[in-house]
RNA sequence: GGGUCUGUAGCUCAGCUGGUUAGAGCGCUCGCCUGAUAAGCGGGAGGUCCCUGGUUCGAGUCCAGGCAGGCCCA
């Protein structure tokens, strides 16, 4: 009989709906201050840095945004479960083009002039809201995701307090002479004046076509090269090019120094061109002259086509590494001004500088002959006037691809500009050291991508000619050119001309740029270089920058670099984790993090890299709203590593929600609804270890074995390890230990063996709980609110994580449930083949299986699961086969020909056991009609026949043979079993509860009632009836007429008023 | 063009250092089981493991070349 005294504790149902019970367990969070009461229960541990690599708020927050954010939200949560402390110091990255690109969106402006224009002064301050345009959607998500991170105290890389620590990091590059003035050739375009980043190039490709002129320099001196001119034959290096505009900018020409270079003789004149591109290069007939290496003509003088420097320097071959012999002569064109290999040559060997194109892509007078032309529109111009002087040598049309600006589709001209760069190259090794000492997930990001970055290391250019970044902290004296790095707001102040405004000024253009110092070398006056810089610098100077350091929070610094775990997506490779590991490395000398994980990108279904401009990206909240962030999470958990690129398909993430999510659900909802029914309480009932049974035993041990799987798979930083091996425990747990316990719940009373039962369920739930709750931390809280005792941590975040007890693991009973499970597999297979019910019992299973060992405990479970009332261990089951020796046609046939079938006759007369044997031993001397034959033991082939009412169901190892004979016996308790089944069936039919009692009336015929007669005690107690009458009762609540083996049955239910 | 990753069932993906007949989940289909379950169990259909060559007794796995897609960088 069920009482519910006040003082029983009732346990609920979880909430159904996910999105529902999400929200619920976000307002717990939220009223018990959660997120913030675990730093506060963690602070003063031992520390796991986390560093947050910032977004950018003025675009909304996409799919591909979530993939790294679950990592970097399962991290410092498991870790803070393990008893560190976590800090999650959010951030903001809110500077550089991309927001001032917006920005000239929505106030209608295309270039830097309509910017000036406008009024930069407006224009930043534009910006600086632009920035926050979107941060309520990210607050939001990371809200509703679970994604505890403190925005509260997030940095922002605008504020003057970032800008005066990079600052100060500037500083102290240039004190140690680390940042100089140079040019760098970007890709530019003359429209809109600026230079354009990378990723902006790389979205204007296209492929176009282009002249490409093969053009004769001819060999003027040779005085200072390894190679000497013969015969009077005019000579002629060979060059080529696909620019012709930058010709008049030629200063000089590159070959490379190991490959073989010959000269040819071709219709009066001769030619030097790479050997390897003889070929493809000359056309017509030539005759190979001689033959040397390409350093041999390092120091040749020639005639360039346009003379525009007289420097001595110029026009002189030189060797370099870049020059590649797969098209063109092997002879490159050198235009320093307008190529970045030219520019670098240039700089190593000191050429000078020819530009004669000014910033709107025209030449200048420089180049009179087509001054004011547009250098693309110059093309044809130069071509012709080559060939009329006898320079052509060949033009053709090419088609390759050619970078536009992909807002205005004007060309871009690579084009030498004024920039400051930070000597980069001098940490090359001290990088390649610290990136060594990085554990990367996965690998080959720094081993590959960024370790080949790496050695092909440049200096980094800093500065960009815009508005909206942190201005670089140079100023110049007009007098005297002294240049000056401040490197902090007090020394604004203390140089300043006007120190009042020094101290108020925003530190942003064009505010500081009204500051003025006095030069400290000549009293002069000093204006701030016209620059911001690159806003990578801003990131990647978080780990001093997050802080104010060093003019505040030196401590929480020190304790906070280098971070043990970073997480981005993996294009950050060269972005973000390059520019936290030059700083770092520079200003810090040592490696920022030492785990950094990167994420693959989301995919459309088409497979295609979703992006603003394809229009394909996905709205979070299609998938929140419908699955919930527990959904979303697991599924990018457990779907694949973190670092593959993933197709987001709907089947696919709503799939964790009923394969993972709803078995939790359903198996806590189960401990819930018996729990309640028995008024179970933890504090009340104690187990007792002794009433454990094998299946307790075995969920324990399974559970143990688990906690060590999931840390173990954290720890290495395999999650999806990690996911797989708590599925395969929810899923045993719900479909093996609470199945096969089911009837331990049922039966009335409080005994032992239940209080064994619930203690371990309601353990084993409790612990997935906290195992799962780095994971999926909505649902995990959600059945620890269920399950926890009263004197138990108020959420599951507060909780420990789980650590495994060896004691409760045995590999022995875990390896024996395992083989019992899949006989139990193999047994109900060959019930199917026999079209047997498994509420047959049958007699006798028999298990082959070499040295295959079950305890009785777990053989009588296989025996209840498979309904059989003996199983049989056996490692040779021969006994249960007839053996039949066959003729092997194939041997015999060819080998002994009419006499073969003689034989095949003798084989089929043998005994098969007897033969075997025997041929086991070798082959069998045979006389057939007074000849000897060898039989040989291929000849014979075996088959086997199951002993008669067997069925066999056999995989890898193992064979199951099923004994489905059924005598009266056998039938009757069958037929038992179908009527407690139907009886069952129709209380649910009838909607009846599952403690409500019931009176259950019945007609059979005669057979069947006698049966039901003799058992009619055990039937009652089964389906709890309080009542059993001999005839259907007019007023039953159900009435059904069942046929079955032994006859006709009409039953009738109705609850019972008794109870 | 350089670097790198990916290519396995209709879909999403596992397949460790080479080793029987290539797997899982979802979907389809037939049957079973069911006092928790949108569940579970079993059977079936469904595969050129991208292609070609090589190494090997043996290749989805290793090597080389190619094809396709992606990313990063030019």
């Amino acid at each position: 009989m069920i009482e519910q005294g006040e003082s029983v504790k009732r346990y609920e149902k979880l909430i159904r709906n996910p999105v529902a019970r999400e929200e619920a367990v976000l307002a717990f969070w939220e009223k018990e201050d959660v997120f913030r009461e675990s730093l506060r229960r963690t602070e003063g541990r031992p520390r796991y840095v986390f560093f947050e690599g910032p977004p950018t708020a003025n675009g909304r927050p996409h799919f591909g945004h979530l993939m790294p954010r679950v990592y970097k939200d399962l991290y410092p949560r498991y870790k803070t479960m393990q008893g560190f402390y976590v800090g999650r110091k959010g951030g903001w990255d809110t500077h550089g083009l991309p927001v001032e690109l917006e920005v000239e969106k929505e106030i209608g402006v295309n270039s830097k002039p309509e910017i000036e224009a406008y009024g930069v002064e407006r224009f930043v301050e534009k910006c600086k809201e632009s920035v926050w345009r979107y941060k309520v959607d990210w607050e939001r998500m990371m809200r509703r995701m679970g994604f505890w991170i403190d925005l509260e105290n997030a940095y922002v890389t605008y504020t003057d307090e970032y800008i005066e620590t990079v600052w100060w990091e500037l500083k102290s590059m240039f004190d140690r002479g680390l940042l100089y003035n140079g040019h760098k050739t970007l890709p530019y375009c003359p429209r809109c004046g600026t230079g354009l980043s990378s990723h902006e190039v790389a979205q204007g490709y296209r492929a176009v076509k282009d002249p490409s002129v093969s053009i004769r320099m001819k060999v003027v001196g040779d005085d200072d090269a390894a190679y000497a001119r013969e015969g009077d034959a005019p000579t002629s290096l060979l060059t080529w090019t696909t620019t012709p505009w930058t010709l008049p900018a030629n200063v000089a020409l590159a070959v490379s120094a190991e490959a073989p270079y010959v000269e040819v003789e071709q219709g009066g004149e001769r030619l030097i061109l790479a050997k390897a591109l003889l070929s493809t290069a000359l056309i017509g007939d030539h005759h190979v002259l001689r033959e040397f290496r390409g350093a041999d003509l390092v120091g040749v003088r020639y005639a360039p086509p346009y003379r525009l420097t007289e420097d001595p320097a110029a026009h002189r071959v030189y060797a370099a590494s870049f020059v590649n012999l797969e098209d063109g002569t092997g002879i490159v064109h050198i235009a320093s001004a307008f190529g970045e290999d030219d520019y670098r040559l240039g700089q190593e060997v000191g050429l000078p500088f020819v530009q004669p194109v000014d910033l709107a892509g025209n030449f200048t007078d420089e180049f009179a002959q087509c001054a004011g032309t547009f250098v693309k529109d110059a093309d044809p111009l130069i071509v012709t006037d080559l060939r009329e002087r006898g320079l052509l040598y060949r033009s053709q049309e090419v088609e390759h691809d050619y970078p536009f600006c992909w807002r205005c589709d004007t060309p871009l001209l690579y084009y030498a500009l004024d920039s400051w760069y930070i000597r980069t190259t001098e940490f090359k090794d001290a990088m390649i050291a610290n990136n060594a000492s990085v554990h990367w997930h996965p690998g080959h990001v720094g081993e590959g991508r960024l370790a080949d970055f790496l050695a092909n290391l440049k200096d980094w250019a800093l500065s960009r000619d815009r508005y909206w970044g942190t201005p670089l902290n140079l100023w110049i004296c007009e007098a005297c050119g002294e240049v000056t790095s401040v490197g902090s707001r007090k020394e604004l102040v203390e140089r300043a001309v006007d120190p009042k405004l020094a101290g108020e000024v925003e530190l942003h253009r064009p505010y500081v740029d009204r500051v003025v110092l006095c030069c400290p070398h000549c009293a002069g006056t000093a204006r701030r270089v016209p620059y911001v810089i690159d806003t990578w610098f801003d990131s990647g100077s978080m780990h001093t920058a997050q802080w104010h350091y060093p003019f505040e929070n030196q401590e929480e610094f020190r304790d906070s670099y280098p971070a043990d775990f970073i997480c981005e997506a993996m294009e950050q490779t060269r972005g973000w984790f390059y520019t936290l590991l030059a700083t770092g490395t520079i200003l810090h000398g040592q490696a920022p993090y030492r785990n950094c994980m990167a994420t693959g990108l989301g995919l459309d279904e088409n497979g295609l890299k979703m992006s603003k401009s394809k229009g394909n990206v996905l709205d979070p909240w299609t998938y929140i709203d419908r699955f919930g962030a527990d959904c979303i999470r697991w599924y990018l958990y457990s779907s694949s590593a973190p670092w593959k690129s993933r197709r987001i398909v709907e089947a696919a993430v709503q799939e964790p929600l009923y394969r993972f999510l709803d078995t939790l659900r359903n198996t806590t909802d189960f401990f819930a609804l018996y729990a309640s029914i028995d008024g179970y309480d933890p504090a009340l009932h104690k187990m007792d270890p002794r009433d454990l049974s094998v299946m307790d035993r075995w969920a324990r041990s399974r559970l143990q074995s688990t906690a060590k799987a999931v840390a173990g798979a954290l720890d290495a930083y395999d999650v999806v390890a990690a996911t797989s091996a708590l599925e395969s425990y929810a899923d045993d747990l719900s479909n093996w230990y609470v199945r096969l316990s089911r009837r331990r719940f049922w039966k009335g009373g409080m005994g032992k063996d239940k209080v064994a039962a619930y203690d371990t369920l309601r353990g084993a739930l409790l612990a997935v709980a906290k195992l799962a709750a780095p994971f999926i931390p909505f649902m995990a809280e959600a059945m620890y609110q269920e399950l926890r005792g009263a004197s138990d941590p108020t959420s599951v975040h507060f909780c420990a994580y789980l650590q495994p007890d060896e004691r409760e693991r045995s590999e022995t009973l875990e390896n024996q449930m395992a083989l019992g499970r899949s006989i139990a597999a193999l047994g109900h297979q060959a019930r199917n083949l026999a079209q047997v019910k498994v509420r047959q019992p049958l007699a006798c299973a028999v298990v082959e299986r070499v040295d295959a060992v079950l305890s009785d405990e777990v053989r009588g479970l296989i025996e209840q699961e498979l309904n059989v009332k003996r199983l049989e261990m056996l490692n040779d089951a021969s006994a249960f086969a007839t053996l039949a020796a066959e003729p092997n046609f194939r041997t015999l046939g060819p080998r002994l020909g009419n006499a073969g079938q003689k034989v095949a006759a003798w084989i089929k007369q043998q005994p098969a056991d007897a033969l075997r044997e025997r041929l086991a031993q070798g082959p069998v001397e045979v006389r057939i009609e007074s000849a000897s034959v060898q039989v040989l033991p291929e000849d014979v082939v075996y088959s086997a026949t199951l002993a008669a009412g067997f069925v066999e169901a056999a995989s890898g190892s193992e064979r199951v043979l099923l004994d489905v004979r059924i005598d009266d016996d056998l039938r009757r308790q069958g037929v038992l079993r179908e009527v407690a089944h139907r009886v069952q069936l129709a209380r649910k039919e009838a909607g009846f509860d599952v403690t409500d009692r019931i009176v259950l009336s019945y007609d059979a015929d005669p057979e069947l009632a006698a049966l039901l007669a003799e058992h009619e005690e055990d039937l009652a107690a089964e389906v709890l009836a309080s009542e059993v009458r001999h005839a259907v009762d007019e007023g039953s609540e159900y009435r059904e007429s069942i046929e079955l083996p032994l006859g006709r049955l009409a039953i009738g239910l109705a609850r019972s008023r008794a109870c």
